[in-house]
DNA sequence: TAGGTCGCTATCCTTTCGTATAGGATCTGC
DNA sequence: GCAGATCCTATACGAAAGGATAGCGACCTA
């Protein structure tokens, strides 16, 4: 899988242009003991000074607080406590604004999109091979944001044709609110909405609005 | 995390009673790179002869018939062509009708029944450290049905005070049929379908059938 | 055998959805 | 400026969903 750093709208500070392996320390939680194990003997086979491994959010943020910032924290999005990105801007905090990566299984470019919008310093699919993601926690250590290429570059036929409104009014809609409801919370009209939900249907290719929520939620659009 | 072993309503032929670890040829199915090296590194630790990684379905029912049947092959529940649990029939097909069983990273006691009740030789949560995994493939490999002990104990709060029509009922929700259709489908009356609905929503706190197949997304009820 | 639960059906009514059709407002690139 | 796209609004109607209440039969259990 082939790698590439992405500038955006950050300032970006280069810790060291060639990262020091050596003293880093590396935080991993996730709830699979699979993956934490797995991404943590490939880390240390690589000579990272410190590997935690914590099985959820709140252990996470616990150890940052008590033991001291990380070089780099890899937090898995399906977690207990993550709540969504909800989680990552808690961790952010608790790391001293350092670098704090998003980890999933379900991968789509929204979520790494998303991730990355609200502060990650990169998103690592669980698709990854090991080299590549020992090679991704060095450079996002450094302070550089990554994000796989591929996943970047995957089609938009995804969620790139539903409208800003049309994704709106689809969380409104896998949240199981009314058009109504959903009208108000968006300050539009009812038939605004029911026409939007139209619309977003056919591009989903959905039968109706339950089926379309549940499109998107398998598509991780929402 | 405790196992124990699950005799049910199947011929348990068991191969040796102490599994020959040596000659073992074992197959991962799993998209995830990452979970993919994970096992089989661990396994070739233990001994295990063979270890064939693959990360599809395709790939994995090839594999099985130009190589032959293997002594345990590891399914991953979200995966290209699986499916839900259609590809475990067909990976049982292919393996000979030996051993297959279905790994999981979404862990829920509904699914891990449902793999089961499939012929799934067991249900192995990747929330599992390596330790118990590998002890897990032995016990499977020797033709036992396995299922972590502490998910079958797991509070019947979640899925066990839905009846089974209100679990088809939900299935036909979130392929958002409409209640016309799943009345069809299980040969009742639309007035029936609509109970069904208004009772299984309250059962799950939903306002409404879009909210309550989303939330049985979430529970991993369907 | 009586009482309880559970699943299914029925009728009636209100609300919400889904669809169609038509028009207005804004912003874009050419 | 104009064409085209996007977004918003309006009216209207049939279909579907949601809710309340009542009755029936099967099954289990005391």
């Amino acid at each position: 899988m082939q790698s590439v750093p992405l500038a955006r709208q950050r300032q970006l500070t280069v810790v060291s242009q060639a990262p020091r392996v050596a003293g880093m320390r590396v935080m991993i939680a996730d709830d699979h003991d699979l993956v934490r194990e797995a991404i943590a003997s490939f880390l240390q086979g690589e000579g990272v000074a410190e590997v935690v491994t914590v099985p959820n959010l709140q252990d996470a943020i616990r150890a940052a607080d008590e033991g001291g910032s990380f070089d780099l924290v890899l937090l898995d999005y399906n977690m207990p406590g993550m709540n969504g990105l909800e989680g990552l801007a808690l961790m952010i905090a608790a790391n001293d604004q350092r670098p704090v990566a998003i980890l999933s299984g379900t991968a789509s470019r929204a979520l790494a999109e998303q991730a990355i919008k609200a502060g990650a310093a990169g998103f690592v699919p669980k698709t990854m091979s090991s080299r590549s993601m020992v090679s991704a926690v060095r450079f996002m250590a450094a302070g550089e944001v990554y994000a796989p290429f591929n996943f970047m570059q995957q089609a938009d036929t995804s969620s790139g044709n539903l409208s800003q409104r049309e994704t709106d009014v689809l969380r409104g809609l896998s949240e199981g609110k009314s058009n109504k409801e959903i009208a108000r919370d968006l300050d539009l009209q009812e038939v605004t909405i029911k026409l939007h939900v139209k619309t977003l249907s056919r591009k989903l290719n959905a039968k109706n609005r339950t089926h379309a929520a549940m499109i998107a939620r398998e598509m991780n659009l929402i």
